[in-house]
RNA sequence: GGGCGCUUAGCUCAGUUGGUUAGAGCAGCUGAUUUACACUCAGCAGGUCGGGGGUUCGAAUCCCUCAGCGCCCA
C-alpha cells in the first residue's frame, strides 16, 4: 500500500498484469450453461476512432465484468471489420490508387509513401494486398484504444472479417443458403451507385431532400384526340418510358385505360394502365413509368409485365439506343435517333437540359417546371443520387419470410425495451430481397463458377460450386474440381463469379465466426447471451445476424441486445467530419484516466444519446482517487490480518450499515441482471459517499479506541466487510482503481473474484432497529449549526437536543456515542414530540 | 404520412407499481482546515416537473390534447 495513493500508472501497470494472469481468458472447458457468450461488435477499421466506440464497447464491458464475477465464464472475443467498400475507399486514397481488375499483377509493385496523384491503376491483386497491409496498421491503433480502455476481451480470440477463418464460414453460409434455396441469383433491377459501381442493398440507402422540379408534359394519344399530361421530376428518362399509368379509381383516367400515347420527342407508343400505386394526389394523378427511375416503377414493370428500355449505364451514363428498333419503337425513329445522338454518352444533369429545351421548343412542356424539395434514394456512403440498372445478382429470400423474422424480433429482450420498435418497422418495410453481391473487389468472393458452354456462352443456372473442405476458395484463381486454369474463361471451360459479397453477408456471422463455427468451441458459446451495439445498425448488422441464425441455425443468434445511444457533442449536436466535432477518445483516457472516462460512459443509460461532458470524468475520477483513500483509511485502521468476520458485527449501527448495504447489494445485482449498469452505479456510488462521510467518521474514533473490546471488534468487521464488498461493486465501472486496492488486501485480482450477493451478507444478523437515518440527521443538524455559526467541525457542541416520537428517539439513542465521538458533543437531551426538531447549542470559542 | 424517444434546478440527469415538504451531481455562493483524502469536508441557495384539459381523496408519475427537440420507418 502506497503513501500517498495515486491513480498514475495504474493502467500501464495492470494491462501487462492481466495479460501474463490471464484474468480474462476464456474457459474452453466451459460448458453452455456456464458460458456467457458476448457477440461483440467488430467496428470497422478504416473508420475513425470515435468516442461513440468508447461509449457502446464500456456498456458491453460492464455486463462482462458482472457476469464474469458473478461465476459465469465470459466470452468475450474482438474482431475487426475490414473487408468491404470503406476499407477499398481508404485504401484508394490513402494511397492514391484505383483497382482495374483488367491489369495483371505487379510483384514488384510497392506502396507510395504519400498518395499518388493523380490515381495510379493497379491489379486487384495488388489492391487487396494494399488493403491488407492498411487494415493491418489500423487494426493495432484501434486495439492500443480498447486496451487501454480496460475493455476485458480475450485477446486471444481476435478475429478480422477478412481473414481466411472468416471468409470460410462466410462462404459456407453462403452455399448451405444456396443448398436450402434461401439465396438465389437474378437478373434484375438493382439499386446502383453509379460512382462506385456497384449495386447496394435496401439497408444500405437512404433519403436526403433534394430540390428539383416538377415538369408537366404532355403526351399525344394515338387515336389524335388531345394530350394526356403527366408530372415528372425526370423528364430526362422520356426515352425509357414504357406506359403510364393512373389508379384504377381515378375518375379522370378511366377512358384513357387501355388506350395508347405517344411519347413526346421520341413517339415511341406507350400504353395508358391502371395500378393501386399511382397516386391521384400527386401531379396530375397520371405518372410516366420508365426503366427505372425509381423502386415504384420497378413494381409496376414487374406487375404490369411492361417492356424495358433501359438507357442508364452502370457509369451512370446514357447507353446507345436505336429507336428504330423493337425495343424502342418509335412511329418517327429519324427525329427520335436525331435526337438521341445528342444525349449519348452525357450525365442524367446534362440529358435533362437537352431534354427540356426539347420540350419547351416542342411546345410539349406546359408550363414553367415547378420547384419542389423531395426524398431521393442515396447509398449512404454515396454522393449522387441512385439509379436503377438491371444486373444479375445473389439475393438472400427475405420477403418471404417476414413473419419469421418479426417474430424473431420478439423473442430478442431488447435494452432499452423499445428498440425493438426500430427492429419491426424495419422488416415491415422491407421491399426488396437482401441484395448480398457486390461489383467491388475486397471483400469474400462467392464459392462459385460457372460453366462456360460450347458456344461461350455462361451457364449462371448452374454454378458449380465449391465443396465445404475447400474454403476459403477465390473463385478468380482457384479451380473448380474436374477443370483446369486454361479452361478458364473458354468455351467447354468455366468461369468465377466476379462479385464479392456484401459486409453484413460477413459480419452477419460474427457469432460463427467468433464461436469458430464447425469446432467444439461454437456449442459452448451459441447462441450468444449478448449483442452489444450502436442503434443505428439495428437494420443491417443485427437484422442480417437474425436472418443468418433463423436460416442456419433455425434459433435466434442471441438472446440479449444491448442497444447504446450515440455519442454527441458538449452542445447536443450529433457529430459527424462534416460539420467537424467529432470527438477523438485517446486524449480524454491521457488527461481524465480510462476509469474517468468508462464512469461518464456507465453513467449513458442504455439508448440513450448522452453528451461528452468532461465535468463528469471529472466525477468519475474524483470517485477513483475516494476509492483509493477511503481503502488506505480502512485497511489502515485494520491493521495486519483478517481476523474480522461478519459475526463480529454486533452493534445496533453496524448491523444498520450492513443492512443498508444488503439493500444495495440486491438492487445493483438486480440492476445489472436488468442490463442496467447506470442505476447499478448510482445505487452504489450514493452509498459509498454516504459510507465515507457519514458511516466512517461515526465509527472513526470507535475503531482506533480498544483493539480487545467488542465494539472495536465490530467497526472493524464492518469497515472490513463494506470494503471488500464496495471495491467489488465498483470494480465492473472502474477496473482500474479497484483492482488496484484490492491487491493491497486481498489475492488474485478484484475482476476474478465474486460478485457480492446478500448470501454473503446473511451471517451479519438485522439491527433491532434502523437507525442510521435518525443518526445521520442527528449529525446533520449538527454540521449545519457549526456551519452557520462559522465554526470548523471540530467545535464542541455543549448540549444538543433531540425532540421527537418515540421511535426516533429510540434510534437516535443509538448513535449516542458516535454523535459524541463524530460531532465532539458534550452532552444530549432527549424530548419525546410528534415533530421531529434538533437543536444544537454551541460551546463557546475556546480562548486562542 | 406512420412510429419511437425526450421535455424536471443555470447545466447534466434520477424519480421503480400514483402517496408526506420533487431528489442527486456539476456549476454558484458561504465557510472549515495539520493524523484517509484540497483530486477534501460541511453548509446555503436554486424548480408552477414543456402548455392546456381530464381521472383521482391525492398526479412529475395515468388518460386526452397542443407545442418544441431528436431519431426510426415509408
Amino acid at each position: 500500500m502506497p503513501e500517498k495513493p495515486s491513480l498514475e500508472g495504474l493502467e500501464d501497470k495492470f494491462l501487462s498484469q492481466w495479460e501474463s494472469e490471464a484474468v480474462y481468458t476464456f474457459d474452453r472447458s466451459a460448458k453452455r450453461p456456464e458460458v456467457f457468450s458476448i457477440d461483440t461488435p467488430p467496428p470497422t477499421v478504416s473508420g475513425s476512432l470515435h468516442i461513440g466506440h468508447v461509449f457502446s464497447y464500456t456498456h458491453a464491458d460492464l455486463i462482462a465484468r458482472y457476469q464474469r464475477m458473478s461465476g459465469k465464464k465470459v466470452f468475450y472475443p474482438m474482431g475487426w471489420d475490414d473487408n468491404g467498400l470503406p476499407t477499398e475507399r481508404r485504401v484508394e486514397n490513402y494511397f492514391g490508387v484505383r483497382c482495374d481488375p483488367s491489369l495483371p499483377y505487379d510483384p514488384n509493385f510497392f506502396a507510395p509513401e504519400t498518395p499518388a496523384d493523380p490515381k495510379v491503376s493497379i491489379s486487384r491483386k495488388n489492391f487487396v494486398e494494399l488493403c491488407h497491409l492498411l487494415t493491418g496498421r489500423d487494426e493495432l491503433v484501434f486495439k492500443e484504444l480498447w486496451q487501454k480502455l480496460g475493455v476485458s476481451i480475450d485477446w486471444s480470440l481476435e478475429y478480422s472479417t477478412i481473414s481466411p477463418l472468416a471468409q470460410a464460414v462466410s462462404q459456407r453460409g453462403f452455399l448451405e443458403m444456396l443448398g436450402k434455396d434461401q439465396v438465389y441469383s437474378q437478373v434484375a433491377p438493382t439499386l446502383w451507385d453509379i460512382d462506385f459501381r456497384t449495386a447496394v442493398s435496401q439497408a444500405e440507402l437512404e433519403d436526403r431532400e433534394r430540390p428539383s422540379h416538377y415538369h408537366r408534359v404532355a403526351f399525344t394519344r394515338s387515336d389524335a384526340q388531345g394530350t394526356v399530361e403527366i408530372e415528372t421530376t425526370r423528364p430526362e428518362l422520356l426515352p425509357s418510358c414504357v406506359a403510364l399509368v393512373a389508379h384504377p379509381d381515378d375518375a379522370r383516367y378511366q377512358a384513357l385505360f387501355g388506350t395508347t400515347v405517344l411519347t413526346p420527342l421520341f413517339g415511341v407508343p406507350v400504353p395508358v394502365l391502371a395500378h393501386e400505386l399511382a397516386d391521384p394526389e400527386k401531379g396530375s394523378g397520371i405518372a410516366m413509368i420508365c426503366t427505372f427511375g425509381d423502386t415504384t416503377d420497378v413494381t409496376w414493370w414487374r406487375e404490369l409485365a411492361l417492356p424495358t428500355r433501359v438507357v442508364i449505364g452502370r457509369d451512370g451514363r446514357f447507353m446507345p439506343a436505336d429507336f428504330s428498333s423493337e425495343e424502342f419503337p418509335s412511329t418517327n425513329p429519324e427525329a427520335a435517333n436525331a435526337l438521341y445522338a445528342l444525349l449519348e454518352g452525357k450525365y442524367v444533369n446534362q440529358v435533362k437540359t437537352a431534354i427540356v429545351a426539347a420540350l419547351t421548343e416542342s411546345g410539349q412542356l406546359i408550363g414553367e417546371p415547378r420547384a419542389i424539395t423531395h426524398p431521393v434514394k442515396f447509398y449512404e456512403k454515396g454522393e449522387r443520387p441512385l439509379e436503377i440498372v438491371t444486373s444479375r445478382q445473389w439475393f438472400v429470400r427475405t420477403i418471404e419470410h417476414r413473419d419469421e423474422l418479426l417474430a424473431r424480433g420478439e423473442q430478442i429482450s431488447w435494452h432499452p425495451d423499445f428498440m425493438k420498435h426500430r427492429y419491426r418497422s424495419w422488416v415491415e418495410g422491407l421491399n426488396i430481397d437482401w441484395n448480398i453481391s457486390r461489383q467491388r473487389f475486397f471483400g469474400v468472393p462467392f464459392p462459385v463458377w460457372y460453366p462456360v458452354d460450347a458456344n461461350g456462352e455462361i451457364n449462371f443456372d448452374s454454378p458449380i460450386l465449391a465443396s465445404v473442405d475447400q474454403l476459403p476458395i477465390d473463385p478468380s484463381s482457384d479451380v473448380p474440381v474436374g477443370f483446369s486454369e486454361s479452361q478458364r474463361g473458354q468455351a467447354n471451360g468455366f468461369i468465377g463469379d466476379p462479385d464479392v459479397m456484401d459486409t453484413w453477408a460477413t459480419s452477419s456471422l460474427t457469432p460463427q465466426i467468433a464461436g469458430q463455427w464447425g469446432t467444439d468451441l461454437f456449442e459452448r458459446v451459441f447462441p450468444m447471451d449478448l449483442r452489444p451495439q450502436a442503434h443505428e445498425i439495428i437494420r443491417t448488422w443485427l437484422f442480417s445476424t437474425v436472418v443468418r441464425s433463423h436460416f442456419g441455425f433455425d434459433s435466434l443468434p442471441f438472446t440479449n441486445a444491448l442497444i447504446s445511444g450515440w455519442v454527441l457533442d458538449p452542445d447536443r449536436k450529433k457529430m459527424s467530419k462534416s460539420v467537424g466535432n467529432v470527438v477523438t477518445p485517446m486524449p480524454l483516457i491521457e488527461q481524465h484516466g480510462a476509469d474517468a472516462l468508462r464512469y461518464w460512459a456507465a453513467s449513458g443509460r442504455p439508448g440513450t444519446d448522452t453528451a461528452i461532458d468532461e465535468a463528469q470524468m471529472k466525477v468519475g475520477r474524483r470517485l477513483a482517487i475516494k476509492l483509493l483513500n477511503a481503502s488506505k483509511f480502512v485497511l489502515g485502521v485494520l491493521g495486519e490480518g483478517d481476523l474480522y468476520g461478519p459475526s463480529l458485527i454486533t452493534e445496533e449501527i453496524d448491523r444498520d450499515l450492513i443492512a443498508t448495504l444488503r439493500q444495495v447489494v440486491d438492487e445493483t445485482g438486480k440492476a445489472y441482471d436488468a442490463y442496467d449498469y447506470a442505476r447499478a452505479l448510482e445505487r452504489i456510488e450514493q452509498f459509498f459517499w454516504q459510507f465515507c462521510d457519514d458511516y466512517v467518521e461515526l465509527v472513526k474514533i470507535r475503531a482506533y479506541r480498544d483493539a480487545e473490546s467488542a465494539e472495536t471488534k465490530s467497526a472493524l468487521a464492518t469497515l472490513a466487510l463494506a470494503l471488500s464488498i464496495l471495491q467489488r461493486l465498483l470494480a465492473p465501472t472502474l477496473p482500474f482503481a479497484t483492482d488496484e486496492v484490492w491487491r493491497w488486501w486481498q489475492k488474485g485480482s478484484v475482476h476474478q473474484s465474486p460478485w457480492p450477493t446478500v448470501s454473503e451478507l446473511a451471517d451479519v444478523a438485522e439491527p433491532a432497529i434502523h437507525s442510521l437515518a435518525a443518526i445521520g440527521q442527528v449529525l446533520e443538524a449538527i454540521r449545519r449549526e457549526k456551519s452557520l455559526a462559522k465554526v470548523g467541525q471540530r467545535a464542541k457542541v455543549a448540549s444538543c437536543t433531540i425532540s421527537g416520537p418515540s421511535e426516533f428517539i429510540r434510534a437516535a439513542k443509538v448513535g449516542e456515542s458516535e454523535l459524541q465521538d463524530a460531532g465532539s458533543v458534550l452532552g444530549f437531551e432527549y424530548q419525546t414530540t410528534d415533530e421531529i426538531s434538533i437543536s444544537v447549542l454551541l460551546a463557546p470559542a475556546e480562548e486562542a
